[in-house]
RNA sequence: GGAGGGAUGGCAGAGCGGACGAAUGCGACGGUCUUGAAAACCGUUGAGCCUCCGGGCUCCGGGGGUUCGAAUCCCCCUCCCUCCGCCA
């Protein structure tokens, strides 16, 4: 969330910020309200509880010194001021609930680099690597999910029979490729990011920590018996980490990586991109995330782009990165640069990696600070992730991208340690 | 799932309802001493909010309650530990 004291002392400039993104801004101007009334309130009931605590001190010394008709007489007004102070303590607490819950709901400010735009069409193709459209032959112009079920690597009927549409079920090959980009995205961060396998289903508070919560349950699984929600993304339980605890500046930038299962309801995308792999509810996924301070956020942005840019490259697939405009931005995010992988049988640019910086708007919902070194105090960190590779859609580029004329699929070399030293699909 | 025990500052660990934001130890930081370091000694050392910058308020796992007054008493919840049961 925002800083109440920087909305309140510059309003303006907060909502131009929001105006950038399309929304509506008369949300500032409740919540500047609603702080007027809150601090006035609660300072009320500090002067009342200045008072009662004064004279309950007062009233334990004279009962040591034993005038016990004077500490009657104190006692009677201190109980007197009770009323006033329950009063006006519970309207401060209203109120401060309701700020906050203002707050939970006012978007990030986008950084200033962002382009400005209504919607994707308005976000800027920073590149396009590795792409050439006239140089996809016809073997490679066939889409995944006919190619997965002729080879018998991807079974979409049968995911649909036991989980509903939108689950899918790999198989043989299908499934050890699964495995390969897993373990192939997280060899090559583990040289500076630490694995987690954090659990994937987790408390109410660590979903609103990151901004999947309040205003966007309807997109995540819940399991109402247990008031546990499924993790859309690792992002979630990796940013609750560190969620109150103060760090030690001599730790960041810290780094941390973890594959998860994913899930998604996609509730705002019914009948959209419902064919094989474009959209599932259930996937793998290796996200990588650091904690930094201000000064350090650029350099692990690019670091997080870089890294997630270079798994795609030395796959060998045709990708271009997307810097995400105003319109298009996440809520938290302050800036989000996207990969896009070019998918030839779909003939469509498949979107496989988000790479955000939060700027403290995550760390100050999660109560994420650290000490700065030599200096007194503490300061919310910054949270900064991207997604290294998720699997479902680099996936089917691959299986599209080197499909053969005798219909093979003959997978970059780099993955053949994790397939057992065999990168080739058979035909079934 | 059943029975019992616990949760206090960076850590460890005290705390008869009034002088407790909290003893003590460790750690950390600053200083003295030293060629330098260690040891010793002295001092400092929780977080947050509001402020008319004088100060005020909150926080001892979380939430309610009793009281003039709660870390301390009562109720509920969460988490941790021990034992039993079940189990990959």
């Amino acid at each position: 969330m925002l800083d109440i004291r920087r909305i309140r002392a510059e309003p303006e400039a907060v909502k131009a910020a929001l105006a950038r993104r399309g929304h509506d801004t008369s949300a500032i101007d409740e919540v500047v309200e609603l702080d007027r009334s809150q601090r006035s309130t609660a300072e009320q009931r500090d002067l009342v509880r200045r008072d009662i605590s004064n004279l309950s001190k007062q009233v334990g010394q004279l009962r040591r010194s034993g005038s016990a008709a004077e500490s009657d007489e104190l006692m009677a007004r201190s109980r007197a001021l009770g009323d006033d102070e329950r009063t006006l303590t519970a309207r401060a607490d209203d109120l401060a609930t309701e700020v906050r819950e203002h707050l939970l709901r006012i978007a990030n400010t986008p950084a200033p680099e962002c382009p400005d735009g209504a919607d994707e069409h308005a976000n800027v193709v920073l590149r396009v690597e590795n792409f050439d459209p006239d140089s996809y032959a016809p073997h490679q112009r066939v889409p995944h999910w006919e190619i997965g079920e002729a080879l018998g690597i991807l079974d979409v009927e049968r995911g649909a029979k036991m989980s509903g549409s939108m689950f899918v079920l790999y198989r043989r090959k299908g499934a050890a490729l699964v495995r390969a980009l897993v373990q192939y995205a997280l060899d090559r961060n583990a040289d500076s990011y630490e694995e987690i396998r954090p659990p994937t289903l987790v408390r109410t508070d660590t979903m609103i920590a990151t901004g999947h919560l309040p205003k966007f349950a309807d997109d995540a699984y819940y399991l109402e018996r247990d008031d546990l929600w499924a993790i859309p993304t690792a992002e979630v339980p990796l940013t609750s980490l560190a969620r109150d605890e103060i760090l030690d500046e001599s730790v960041l930038p810290m780094r941390l990586m973890a594959h998860t299962s994913c899930f998604r309801r996609e509730a705002g995308s019914a009948g959209r991109d419902t064919r094989g792999l474009l959209r599932v509810h259930e996937f793998d996924k290796v996200e990588i995330l650091a904690y930094t301070t201000p000064e350090q956020a650029s350099a692990a942005h690019d670091d997080i782009l870089g890294r997630a840019e270079a798994l795609i490259r030395d796959l060998g697939l045709a990708y271009r990165i997307v810097d995400i405009c105003t319109g298009d931005l996440g809520s938290s995010s302050a800036r989000t640069w996207d990969i896009e992988v070019y998918a030839p049988g779909a003939d469509r640019w498949l979107e496989v990696s988000s790479c955000s910086w939060f700027a403290d708007y995550q760390a100050r919902r999660a109560n994420i600070r650290y000490r700065p070194a030599g200096q007194k105090g503490t300061q919310l960190v910054n949270t900064l992730n991207g997604s290294a590779l998720a699997v479902p859609r680099v996936w089917a580029a691959l299986v599209e991208t080197y499909r053969q004329p005798d219909g093979t699929i003959a997978l970059p070399d780099v993955l053949a340690p994790y397939l057992r030293g065999d990168a080739i699909i058979p035909t079934a």
